[in-house]
RNA sequence: CCGGGUGUAGCGAAGUUGGUAUCGCGCCACAUUUGGGAUGUGGAGACCGCGCGUUCGAGCCGCGCCACUCGGACCA
C-alpha cells in the first residue's frame, strides 16, 4: 500500500521520464511556476542547493585567483553589435529594454544574455600594461534568455548561473585557462554530483558564438540523453580587436590579450534530478544536499525518545553534519517517505526497542538499505555512509553512461540505436559539417563533443565514408 | 515560432438543454493514535486562467490573449 501511494504522488520514472522529472521539481518543493512563462520561482530547498553549488564552486574559482565582481544587467545596443558573431548568435534571444519610466530610450538596452560585452568594454579601459594581466573576473549572476520553450531547471528565460571572463598576455596562457576551467567543472561534477562527465571539444558548429574553441563537459541522463554541464570558451584575440583592448607588452610593443569565458548554471540542479532521482523522488549527492542526515524519532509520545533523537541531532551538528530532526506530530510513514521524495542521503531512526539497546538505525536513500548501529558510532558511520553513497551514486551513473554509449560505424547504425534503446554514439567524423548535419537529419542526433581522450585509430566517417581519425560523440540533447 | 492536448479550492477531478458550483486528498481545531504516507468529529477554503462579446442570465456558447503540457524547429 505504501508503495501505491509513492507511485500516486510522483509519475514513474520509466513510464514517463518528462512528467516525473515535473513533478519532483514540484512536488520536492525545489521551484514553482511564476505567472511569466519560462521564468521560474526558486524555493527555499531548491535554492539551497544551488547556494552549495555556488559555496564549493566559488571556492575552486578563488584558488585559480579568480575575482568576484558584478556588472550592470543592461547592454547598450551598440556595444552587444560589436562583435559580429556573438551578436548574430544572441540577438533572436534578447529582451530590449526600451522605455525609462515614460520616455522612450534613444538607445535601447538588451538585458543580458551573457556579459562578454560588457566585460570587454570594462577591459577596455582597465588594461594598458602586461602588469595589468592577467585578468581572471567572475560573476554570479542571473541572465536572460527569450527562449520559446521551457523546462524547470533545464530551459528558463531568466537563469542563474556563474560567467568567468579572463584576459591573458598570451594565447598559450588563455588555452591554459580554458583546459583549467572546464578541469574544475569536471571534477566539480564527478566529485561533489556524481555525476560522470565526458571532457571535449565541440564542433564548429556547435561552439559558443564569437568564440575559437569551445570546451564542454557532457553528461548522460537517466533517460540516456545528454546535458550539456559547463562549458569553457577559448576566444583568441577576436573581442580584444572588436574592443580594442590592448596592451604594451614587456618588450615595448602594442598587443592583443586572449581571453576566455567559462559558466555553468542551475542547469546542473537538472542534471543532479535526472541523474540521480527514481521513482520515490529525488536522491540528492550527499555533499550537495541541503540537508544530509535527517533524525526521525520513532513512537516519539514515548518517555524520552524525543530527548534521544534530539542527543543524536545535536551530536551530527557538532560534528559538522547538515542534519535536521523531525519532531512534528506526521506519522512515521509519512516522514519516511517526505525525507525519501525530498532525497535526504541518509535518515536516522530512533525509538524505544533502539534505545533500550544503545542503538539507532541509518537508512541510506540511494539504496533503501536499512543498518542498526550503535549511536556513540554514529558520526563515524554517517561520514562513512556519505562517502559510501556519494562513490555509489558515482557509479550507478558511470554504469549508465558506460552501457549506453556504443561504439558504431554508420549513420544508420546509430539511427537505429537512438530509434530502439537510446543512448551516446561514438563514431568517427570527417569534420564537414555537411556530415554533421546529415546526422541531425537522417539519424536524429546532434554533436556532442570530440572527446579529450581520442583513440588516435583510424575510421570512416559515418555519413561520408570518408577514411577518418577524429573520435566524437552523438546523442540526443536536452 | 509551428502542430496536438489542457486550464474549475493548495493538489487531482465531476459539472446534464446556459440558472453563481460538487467530490476525494490536503489544510485548520479537538480527541484518539504513531516501528512505513493513521482514525473520528467539526470547520475554513473558488471573483470557474485573463479580457471582451452573445444572453434577462455564462464554468458551459463566440472571439482574443495568457499559462502549462507533449511533439517539432531553435537554444545552456
Amino acid at each position: 500500500m505504501a508503495q501505491d501511494k509513492k507511485v500516486e504522488a510522483i509519475t514513474a520514472r520509466d513510464v514517463d521520464f518528462a512528467q516525473w522529472f515535473t513533478d519532483v521539481c514540484k512536488k520536492a518543493e525545489l521551484v514553482d511556476y511564476s505567472s511569466i512563462k519560462g521564468m521560474f520561482i526558486y524555493r527555499p530547498y531548491g535554492y539551497a542547493i544551488w547556494e552549495n553549488i555556488q559555496r564549493l564552486m566559488d571556492a575552486e574559482f578563488k584558488k585559480t585567483g579568480a575575482e568576484n565582481v558584478y556588472m550592470p544587467m543592461l547592454i547598450p545596443e551598440s556595444l552587444l553589435q560589436k562583435e559580429k558573431d556573438h551578436v548574430e548568435g544572441f540577438a533572436p534571444e534578447c529582451a530590449w529594454v526600451t522605455m525609462g519610466g515614460s520616455e522612450k530610450l534613444e538607445e535601447r538596452y538588451c538585458i543580458r544574455p551573457t556579459s562578454e560585452t560588457l566585460f570587454c568594454d570594462h577591459f577596455h579601459d582597465i588594461i594598458h600594461s602586461w602588469r595589468d594581466l592577467p585578468k581572471m573576473y567572475n560573476q554570479w549572476c542571473s541572465v536572460l534568455r527569450w527562449e520559446k520553450t521551457s523546462r524547470p531547471f533545464l530551459r528558463h528565460r531568466e537563469f542563474l548561473w556563474q560567467e568567468g571572463h579572463t584576459m591573458h598576455a598570451t594565447a598559450e596562457e588563455a588555452r591554459e585557462e580554458t583546459q583549467r576551467m572546464l578541469e574544475i567543472y569536471a571534477k566539480f561534477c564527478e566529485d561533489v554530483l556524481a555525476m560522470p562527465v565526458i571532457r571535449g571539444r565541440k564542433t564548429d558548429k556547435e561552439k559558443f558564438n564569437g568564440a575559437e574553441e569551445t570546451y564542454t563537459i557532457e553528461c548522460m541522463m537517466h533517460d540516456k540523453k545528454a546535458l550539456q554541464s559547463g562549458t569553457s570558451h577559448y576566444f583568441g584575440d577576436g573581442f580584444a580587436k572588436a574592443f580594442d583592448i590592448h596592451f604594451t607588452d614587456k618588450n615595448n610593443q602594442q598587443a592583443y590579450p586572449h581571453q576566455t569565458s567559462w559558466g555553468a548554471s542551475t542547469r546542473l540542479i537538472g542534471g543532479i534530478i535526472m541523474t540521480h532521482g527514481d521513482d520515490d523522488g529525488l536522491v540528492l549527492p550527499p555533499r550537495i544536499a541541503p540537508v544530509q542526515v535527517v533524525v526521525v524519532p520513532v513512537a516519539q509520545q514515548k518517555e524520552g525518545v524525543v530527548e534521544a533523537a534530539t542527543g543524536l541531532y545535536n551530536t551530527l551538528l557538532e560534528a559538522g553534519v547538515r542534519a535536521k530532526i523531525d519532531t512534528s506530530d506526521r506519522s512515521l510513514g509519512w516522514k519516511c517517505a517526505e525525507y525519501e521524495m525530498r532525497g535526504v542521503p541518509v535518515r536516522v531512526e530512533i525509538g524505544p526497542r533502539d534505545m533500550a539497546e544503545g542503538n539507532c538505525c541509518l537508512v541510506r536513500s540511494d539504496t533503501g538499505e536499512k543498518t542498526v548501529i550503535k549511536s556513540v558510532e554514529l558520526t563515524e558511520t554517517v561520514r562513512r555512509l556519505l562517502d559510501d553513497i556519494h562513490a555509489n551514486m558515482y557509479a550507478m551513473a558511470k554504469k549508465n553512461l558506460d552501457e549506453n554509449t556504443f561504439d558504431l560505424n554508420t549513420w544508420e547504425e546509430v539511427k537505429e540505436m537512438i530509434d530502439t534503446k537510446g543512448g551516446f554514439a561514438k563514431t568517427k567524423w570527417c569534420g564537414a559539417l555537411e556530415c554533421e548535419l546529415a546526422m541531425k537529419e537522417k539519424a536524429g542526433v546532434s554533436s556532442r563533443c570530440m572527446p579529450f581522450a581520442q583513440s588516435g585509430t583510424t575510421g570512416k566517417c559515418p555519413v561520408c565514408g570518408k577514411e577518418c581519425t577524429t573520435d566524437i560523440y552523438w546523442g540526443v540533447a536536452y
